[in-house]
RNA sequence: GGGCCGUUAGCUCAGCUGGUAGAGCAGGGGACUCUUAAUCCCAAGGUCAUAGGUUCGAUCCCUAUACGGCCCA
């Protein structure tokens, strides 16, 4: 039966057919092939570095025990090497039939590519310059049943890639390093934040009322309380009701959901940090913000000049200011603002091909003018300030323009990486910003803001002015390690069922 | 949602505007006591994404669907 198995493999459920026939075959012989626990006495990346200096063919008289999975396997009769992974080190285990004797040797040989070993015996370099254990012993941690994609090319089919990424892992080393990439950089944010004084908090990711940004939201059932909850599409309004509470300085690093379509640059769900300063202002956060990047990328990459998909950013201070008036106007070669008046915006509109929705006021028209004709060109990092109040509903208005906002977004190729403002904290103003946005609901506007009256109750007991912020982290990320879509950053981005 | 492109062995890829498919790696058998994309010999491996259509005949041409990628909204 066994060896019936054996000679018929082929395909994968035949390949597989005969990997569990070597578990039986194994069973038979009381051995468990899928073990419980192992005591190693270094990694592979210790012994790597500890015996970097080790001569070719020098062998020491050290015995270590490491483990991890054989990745690698070249046979050679009497003669066989195991490259044995454990995290992103390598080592080779020579397996050598002298040492080892005729069954130890044997059961080595029948070890398959994917299998968890244990590998004990002397660290040795060989004549050809390749470090390794001389294994006196290997065992079997846990059997693989299903073969790894190929060795030279790796998984190289995107789809793959993304649903099944533990694959990728072990067939991309440089995957692995993007990733190890991104969670330093959540950890280098984390650091930065706690030494400024900001406190790490969580807020609801189901809320009744979904607010703090525009875009429409998931919804999901409470069967206890039988009542609709929405995922978050952003933790804002919480964030500020703790500084009505008297929190400080306060930061999120969350995930939020929006219902959306999905592209390179969009996920359904994606994380973001949420930072609030009591007595800050849009300036407060835009100092955080330049901060904040630079000391990210210097810690993480150690760099300021970044390649990205062939261009070069250079992320040193100071980074250009402008406003969105300025902006479009140089775009457009000629003088507009949220002033304009609407008949001369709409010209400009249809001029560029901008689609345009007749319930916009200026400052929604200017800011479609900016999204079309400046957004995609502006590749330094660069502030863009003077965001219409039309289309800032949670933002303060300018003392001397209050049709604009103190709000800034910053634009890093071509793309929202930041936004940031001095908080609206006056709640007449909030709660007529609220309507405006109810009404645009009602127009038709599924992205527009709902009224949230808890929301507006916290303000009328007073909220400190305040500057916030939020920063896409994984645009940051994909920035980073020069990657061209959002899914190459996530570990296991979202995907249509299998066919 | 619209447009374009893709889907061939477990993996990476070939395949002549039509005559039912090839290689390398992995897997199987064998040789080899310093290999490292090991090498050499042998044998095997396919519902050409799915369903229809055109045709004497379809991996190839047409339609639809599924999944993926890019662009646009």
């Amino acid at each position: 039966m066994t060896e019936e198995l054996r000679a018929d493999a082929r395909t994968t459920d035949e390949v597989m057919a005969g990997r569990l026939a070597k578990i039986a075959e194994l069973r038979d012989k009381g051995i468990e092939p899928f073990r419980d626990g192992f005591e190693r006495t270094a990694s592979v990346g210790d012994v790597v570095s500890r015996y970097s200096g080790l001569e070719a063919g020098e062998e020491t008289d050290d015995i270590v025990t490491v483990a991890g999975r054989i990745v690698a396997k070249r046979d050679q009769g009497k003669v066989l090497f195991l490259v044995i992974r454990d995290g992103a080190a390598e080592i080779q285990a020579f397996c050598r039939l002298n040492v080892l004797g005729d069954e130890a040797f044997s059961f080595a040989r029948d070890l398959d590519l994917g299998d968890w070993v244990g590998v004990t015996g002397r660290v040795i370099r060989t004549r050809r310059g390749e470090l390794s254990v001389s294994p006196g012993e290997v065992v079997l941690l846990s059997k693989s049943i299903r073969p790894l994609p190929e060795k030279y090319h790796g998984l190289a089919d995107t789809e793959t890639r993304y649903r099944q990424r533990y694959v990728d892992l072990i067939s991309n080393p440089e995957v692995r390093t993007v990733f190890e990439t991104r969670f330093r950089v959540i950890a280098e944010i984390r650091r930065f934040m706690d030494a400024r004084g900001f406190l790490e908090v969580e807020t609801p990711m189901l809320q009744p009322i979904p607010g703090g940004a525009t875009a429409r939201p998931f919804v999901t059932h409470h069967n206890a309380l039988d009542m609709d909850l929405y995922l978050r599409i952003a933790p804002e309004l919480y964030l500020k009701r703790l500084l009505v509470g008297g929190f400080e300085r306060v930061y999120e690093v969350n995930r939020s959901f929006r219902n959306e379509g999905m592209s390179p640059r969009h996920n359904p769900e994606f994380t973001m940090l949420e930072a609030y300063q009591a007595y800050g202002t849009m300036e407060t956060m835009r100092e955080l913000t330049e901060s904040l990047i630079t000391r990210v990328a210097e810690e993480v990459i150690g760099t300021l000049e970044i390649e990205y998909q062939g261009v070069v950013v250079s992320l040193i201070s100071p980074w250009r200011q402008a406003t969105m008036a300025d902006l479009v106007s140089e775009a457009i070669g000629g003088e507009v603002s949220v002033h304009t008046p609407v008949a001369e915006l709409l010209v400009l509109c249809d001029r560029h091909q901008v689609p345009i929705d007749s319930s916009w006021g200026p400052g929604k028209l200017l800011t479609e003018l900016f999204e079309k004709l400046v957004e995609h060109t502006l590749i330094q990092p660069t502030f863009v300030t003077g965001y219409p109040a039309e289309v800032s509903p949670l933002a303060r208005r300018n003392d001397a323009d209050p049709a604009i906002t103190d709000r800034f977004e910053l634009m890093i190729t071509g793309r929202e990486f930041a936004n940031a403002f001095s908080e609206l904290v006056d709640p007449l103003d909030q709660r007529s910003r609220f309507q405006a946005q109810a009404a645009a609901k009602d127009a038709g506007d599924d992205e527009a803001m709902w009224v949230d009256e808890d929301y507006l109750r916290a303000q009328e007991y007073g909220m400190p002015p305040a500057g916030g912020l939020g920063i896409g982290i994984d645009r940051l990320v994909m920035l980073l390690t020069d990657s061209a879509s959002i899914r190459d950053v996530l570990l296991f981005p979202h995907m249509r069922s299998e066919a």
